[in-house]
DNA sequence: CGTTAAGGTAACCTTTTAGTGACTACGTTA
DNA sequence: TAACGTAGTCACTAAAAGGTTACCTTAACG
């Protein structure tokens, strides 16, 4: 039963509050530059999506591409390592999709005034 | 490609620090009273168990027993629904798996010192 | 000479999460 | 009568995450 035993870190990965929104995103459309991703986004600012985007690239999950030109381009994409996370995303989108509706059927529709936190 | 657009929802239930460890003792001892998992999780308190268990329940993935008696008796297990998140979790394990050696072999062994957070 | 464009960074502030220590209930045992 | 044991809660503090505003760079355009 020890088989789980490495599973938060790959959730480390993908915690962040942008996290989810600008993989889906690069997911979606491919190459992206930084304004495009802004602008899809509309609620990030900069700084997070600056910080959050080096987070992935740390990780290897998105590859930037500095052109060296003014004003400055820059463009965004998952990587190839980045695309074996495909798997990992699907099964935990299947799995969300299934427990949106568990949640349905045992408190109503109205999941997220229910939640206890804090 | 618009089949990842749930996942946020499945990782939000498995975020919180002390989640993965308090569902790796559970799947891993069965069940467990809140003073067993205390101590198999050392450096966890009373209110953030309380708290990430609540949270777990709310969810459906706990199951919390409550014996009428005193001292009080509470056990918790994985739920029969909870089960059902073994395919995402092994999914997440072996790619968390494999990520911890891809960035060993990007960054050497001391992972959690070169990781830009803030 | 002033403005615009794109992709940032720095300093600062707010909100959310996590952690601490004291306290409670109540039947049993010493 | 006092202390023990279990499973919590409450009020409060600390730390982490997220957000806002102002500012930078440098070429081209008017």
């Amino acid at each position: 039963m020890k088989e789980y035993c490495k599973f938060e870190s790959a959730l480390d990965i993908l915690v962040g509050k942008w996290k989810p929104a600008i993989l889906l995103q690069l997911i979606s459309n491919g190459i992206m530059r930084f304004g495009e991703l802004q602008k899809a986004i509309p609620d990030i600012n900069k700084k997070m999506l600056t910080q959050q985007l080096r987070e992935l690239e740390h990780n290897n999950i998105v590859h930037r591409e500095v052109y060296n030109q003014i004003p400055p381009k820059v463009e965004y994409s998952i990587s190839e390592y980045g695309k074996g996370l495909s798997t990992v995303l699907k099964a935990l989108n299947d799995w969300g999709t299934a427990h949106m509706k568990h949640m349905d059927a045992l408190y109503g529709v109205d999941r997220s005034e229910s939640e206890p936190k804090g």
